[in-house]
DNA sequence: CGAGATATAAACTGTCCAGTTCAGTTTTTT
DNA sequence: AAAAAACTGAACTGGACAGTTTATATCTCG
């Protein structure tokens, strides 16, 4: 009666534990979010929360990075299928800054900002699990595309930090500090377009 | 029958309250001052402190404000003296990252973030008196070249969007998170004149 | 000088919360 | 079925900290 099992299984409440922790930190933020409110939305004794996760930190720090990870990980199959540059740039773009502009990666980013000085490794394994692999990503795409002849960059580093940047134009601070209703799909596009126009105007290669 | 307004000077220890409040701040963030912290470092009692801001929010809220204020008022004035177009984006470029890269205002960016669900009216605060009129600056700024000639923008609230965008690129989310040491100048320089070099790309008049 | 405003030290209140403990129950394994 | 492992609930500890109170002191200005 075994059924299949669950990868790196410490016991069976594992994944209530996280699900619950997910959902109370996401609402109220690292110091707003008390382990009696997770536990109790987790379905779940406190005892059993501090046999998995010797403290508080390190249970926000696994959330934060599962949900990092969950998201770069659909970001990359996107950027590869795409016939132009600019369209995949745009692909991109829009993945990017769905991510940026949603509820659970304002609120993650909103903690970990908050966070990372006092636990600096939070801020790493964010930073690892997230931006890093953006740059990363688009590092070698934009690599390839100039070796191909299609794009003229000198510091590659530079443009792939500039593109992201672009993606937030002005949006991004303001829902970050709640200052505004998310944004409609055609707020997203103006920016993104603006973003690859700007920099496909520089980039691409003329003559 | 008014309650003494939270913010006004009534007492000769007020600043002396507010650099100790702004020294513990900038050090150990919001929730990680003391008011008791605080009332050592100022040299004041506690009760004094309390006769001057109703609590520790509007405290903080005051050194906040007064942080982002003299760093924007320094900004206005240096934009308007220079000649080329490109100089003065290269001038304010320099002074908006300078002060994103400050430990100052980096410790201002992160507890505003991480303070601004709980309290929306900081958020509110610290954008008015930062961000938006950097943007308002450079708007009016834009808009002058643009009808001057000397540039060429269509949607120039985006291009005033793009531009402090562009200044962060790559290193402002890394000292965020506190995962890199400050930026030599020449770093720095590299980040504004691709920044300028990009912006000027596409939006100067060519013809 | 002397009155009122301002400041002080220190103890106190009340609350919140991370993390522990333990006796007892349920589930899994053998 | 019996042993082992995982889980529970609830009470408890210890510490932190915002904000209050009080009795006393010092400054300022008419």
């Amino acid at each position: 009666m075994n059924a299949p099992q669950a990868v790196g299984k410490q016991g069976r409440k594992w994944d209530q534990v996280l699900e619950g922790a997910r959902t109370v930190f996401m609402r109220d933020g690292f110091e707003g979010a008390s382990v009696d409110d997770i536990v109790r939305a987790a379905g779940v004794s406190k005892a059993t929360l501090y046999s998995y996760f010797p403290d508080k930190r390190l249970l926000f720090l696994e959330v934060a990075k599962v949900e990092c990870q969950a998201q770069s990980d659909a970001a990359v199959a996107q950027v590869e299928g795409s016939d132009s540059i600019r369209g995949a740039l745009t692909t991109a773009a829009k993945r990017m800054t769905r991510f940026f502009m949603s509820d659970v990666g304002l609120q993650v980013h909103r903690i970990i900002v908050g966070e990372s000085q006092r636990f600096p490794e939070i801020g790493r394994e964010f930073y690892e699990s997230g931006p890093a692999r953006v740059h990363e990503i688009l590092r070698m795409f934009l690599k390839k595309s100039v070796e191909a002849g299609h794009l003229d960059i000198d510091d590659i580093d530079l443009a792939a930090d500039q593109f992201p940047e672009l993606c937030k134009a002005g949006l991004h601070l303001k829902l970050l500090l709640g200052l505004r209703e998310p944004p409609t799909d055609e707020e997203i596009d103006r920016v993104i377009d603006g973003a690859v126009d700007l920099f496909l105007c520089k980039y691409e290669r003329r003559r």
